[in-house]
DNA sequence: TCTGGGGTCCTAGGACCC
DNA sequence: TCTGGGGTCCTAGGACCC
């Protein structure tokens, strides 16, 4: 889709058309740029900025706080047409989909006639622009979509894929990011035909795995990992987090904790909500000159209890922070995901068990009211700091009014 | 300029096991 | 006395994507 976020934000506000318009956040905020309208980026402006910096670029842009479900309901839309062309569909992220077109000839016809009828299908269900990129894998048809930008169709003639990619920025290359670009312009290195001029095993030995693939890139193919897979083939999360970052820097230890109860709730609900049980929780913390710290614990037993998240990561968090130093962001991470195993401690599965109907209950109250209107008590500000560290490991009550 | 939030994948070192 | 080889699991950090 183009300028995804802008666009949709354009439905719900039409006066924004034509505008230079900035999605992500305030001009004065603590954060980035999520995304920038086409005007606007004629100053520079482009997604992962500094919200300050964009509004030092380009002053008379309209600045947008982001707004996830807006963005979600829509990609569903898209979905919707998408699925009416083929079967095989990959989301490949909310605004970004592959669709494999293989075996669709005689109901769509040669793919570029495909791709107008999906074009203007996708404009008329949804009222959005998008870019279509036709080749004969997930590379080329991502680096031609990139290319045929903005709500444009561009068709990679099979047998031309090295000639397409040749001239190309390195960059244009998934997976080639700032890092990658500076190593390789150091071996003199700047478009992808440049790639040629080397062997493969010289560019595994300097970029390891990822400069054996892209050898392979630059003459158009596209093995290796993912891209090797079915277009379609769903595959299962690997981890579930959660972090913020301060409007303040802040070293207060009450609001540190309190803040770590909440990140803990929030990866909790997920956890449930998509049936995981986590392993590994970990604890992300930057101090106020950025410097970031990761800590990891690995349970015996796999959860998915708030409660246990909690007691993991400030567990770690009070090993680790560094007293009185002011932290910028605290995040909640879990992952190595595995069936509930029987703990075998029949004290222990009926506390447990407790947990989870309680906090199920709790999940169902903050469907009907709202995500503020139920906490656990060390994440409320304030109020019942204390019994909660009598009692860290305090039974929910057995009552099944637990919901009233 | 002063740097979000949610993810994936890769590397490297160390503990531990046979 | 001067220390193999293969494997798994865990931790930490970093590049990259949208």
């Amino acid at each position: 889709m183009d300028a995804f976020f802008v666009s949709v934000e354009e439905l719900f506000d039409p006066s924004l058309k034509g505008k230079a318009v900035v999605v992500g956040g305030q001009r004065h905020e603590r954060g980035v740029v999520s995304a920038a309208s086409y005007e606007a980026r004629k100053f520079g402006v482009h997604s992962a900025m500094p919200l300050r910096t964009a509004a030092k670029l380009c002053p008379h842009a309209t600045f947008v706080d982001g707004h996830p479900d807006r963005y979600r309901e829509c990609s569903e839309k898209v979905y919707r047409v998408l699925t009416s062309f083929s079967p095989l569909v990959e989301m490949a992220s909310i605004d970004e989909a592959y669709l494999d077109m293989t075996g669709t000839e005689r109901l769509h016809g040669r793919p570029l006639h495909a791709a107008h009828s999906l074009h203007a299908k996708m404009k008329a269900d949804t009222q959005l622009n998008c870019s279509i990129g036709i080749g004969i894998s997930r590379l080329i048809a991502k680096v031609s979509s990139a290319k045929a930008k903005p709500n444009g169709i561009l068709w990679i003639v099979p047998g031309q894929e090295a000639n397409f990619l040749a001239p190309l920025d390195i960059r244009d290359i998934p997976g080639v990011g700032k890092v990658t670009e500076q190593k390789l312009q150091g071996l003199g290195i700047h478009k992808v035909g440049d790639l040629a001029a080397f062997d493969d095993s010289f560019l595994e030995q300097q970029l390891g795995k990822w400069g054996l693939a892209l050898a392979g890139k630059a003459r158009g193919e596209d093995a290796g990992g993912w891209f090797d897979s079915e277009v379609g083939a769903d595959v299962a999360a690997k981890s579930i987090s959660h972090e913020h970052t301060y409007n303040q820097d802040t070293a207060d230890l009450q609001q540190l904790e309190s803040t770590l109860m909440r990140l803990s709730e929030m990866v909790g609900r997920r956890l449930r909500e998509s049936g995981f049980h986590a392993k590994t929780i970990a604890l992300k913390l930057r101090y106020k000159d950025f410097t970031t710290i990761i800590r990891a614990h690995t349970l015996a037993v796999p959860t998915q209890l708030d409660t246990e998240i909690f007691e993991q990561v400030r567990a770690l968090f009070r090993r680790n922070w560094r007293k009185g130093a002011e932290v910028r962001l605290l995040g909640v991470h879990a992952s190595s995901f595995e069936p509930q195993a029987d703990q075998g401690d029949l004290l222990e599965d009926s506390r447990r068990q407790r947990w989870q109907q309680a906090l199920s209950a709790a999940d169902r109250l903050r469907d009907r009211f709202g995500e503020s209107s139920v906490s656990l008590a060390t994440g409320l500000k304030g109020g019942f700091r204390e019994r909660t560290h009598e009692n860290p490991a305090g039974l929910p009550g057995k009552r099944k009014s637990q919901e009233s």
